[in-house]
DNA sequence: AGCGGTCAAGTTGAT
DNA sequence: ATCAACTTGACCGCT
């Protein structure tokens, strides 16, 4: 079976993660933030079951989740522990219901760190910081039983192997709650998939194969051989995604997204496979149906 | 209710 | 020097 992926919101469903500013959270006095960031988590909670019950309903197989699901939570200033927020500990049951109901509905959950989230630095206070971040989502990624948090290589500094070698160090001391659920996605500026996958290889992480990433920054690999490369590097249920440029494949910068995905991007090497495919399209949910009423036609999900 | 300025965080390459 | 891209425009104070 293969699945397709929605990537933390939706376009015409009428779902909300809300969020709120570092600013607009500051000005308030220690309880009034309290409260507010509670409320916010709650909603949020609830915000999720909806989106699930959702993905469900429309023949989607995966969500990933928002990174500020428990919105400003490693802020260095005001972040929060959830036990410390008012009635934090009904939140946690409500997000841990959100787990039984996704196994129930047979949902895949990720998440996806934001690009500060960097294991590769050279700054030791960004590892730390990336760390706490990724601890987070770890922790709510074992409420709700989501297998995977996926993050990029990160920069260069002029030097990939010393950088990766940095990466190596900080994966080594991850809890096992991270540890265990960490990814590597090849990116558009700087890692493609023949840098990744020997370190994926080496270090037992699993390799997500975006393929608009690998057409816009490619390395000599063919597709089809990084999708073989891939899928060996995965313990569980491989995971891909796919995007369409914006402008086509000769615009200006083909690296920005489509709303939709352009059948011919669907690469033939992915026909059939028992994957998770996350979508990245603007449409959202109305880009998975299209595009699986598309594969279907085809025969090729 | 609608509008526009603003938003925690790092790195890169195009302009 | 600024901007856009990276997963996603949404929030908030003002009128």
């Amino acid at each position: 079976m293969m699945r397709l992926g929605l990537c933390c919101k939706f376009s015409a469903a009428e779902i909300k993660f809300p969020v709120t500013t570092a600013l607009s959270a500051g000005r308030l006095k220690p309880a009034a933030r309290r409260a507010k960031l509670a409320g916010l988590c709650r909603a949020n909670a609830a915000a999720l079951a909806q989106a699930l019950n959702c993905c469900a309903a429309n023949g989607i197989g995966s969500f990933r989740v928002n990174s500020q699901i428990l919105p400003l939570k490693t802020h260095p200033a005001l972040g929060y522990r959830l036990p410390d927020l008012p009635g934090g500990g009904e939140i946690v049951k409500s997000f841990k219901a959100c787990g039984a109901l996704a196994r129930r509905l047979g949902l895949r959950l990720t998440f996806h760190p934001d690009q500060f989230i960097l294991l590769s630095s050279e700054n030791p206070k960004i590892t730390e910081s990336a760390v706490g971040e990724l601890e987070y989502q770890a922790e709510v990624a074992g409420w709700i039983g989501a297998d995977v948090i996926n993050i990029h290589g990160g920069g260069a500094y002029g030097d990939k192997a010393a950088a990766l070698a940095r990466v190596a160090k900080a994966i080594n001391k991850l809890k096992p709650a991270v540890r265990s659920r960490l990814v590597l996605e090849n990116d558009d500026r700087v890692y493609t998939p023949a840098d990744l996958l020997p370190f994926c290889r080496e270090h037992r992480v699993p390799f997500v194969y975006d393929v608009h990433h690998h057409r816009c920054l490619p390395d000599g690999l063919g597709v089809g051989k990084a999708t073989e490369l891939a899928l060996a590097t995965w313990n569980r249920e491989p995971l891909f995604h796919l995007s369409s440029p914006k402008e086509g494949w000769r615009g200006p910068d083909t690296r920005s997204h489509h709303d939709y995905i352009d059948l011919k991007d669907f690469p033939a090497a992915w026909r059939g496979l028992d994957v998770t495919i996350e979508v990245e399209a603007k449409a959202k949910e109305l880009a998975i149906a299209r595009l699986r009423a598309q594969l279907a036609a085809k025969g090729w999900i």
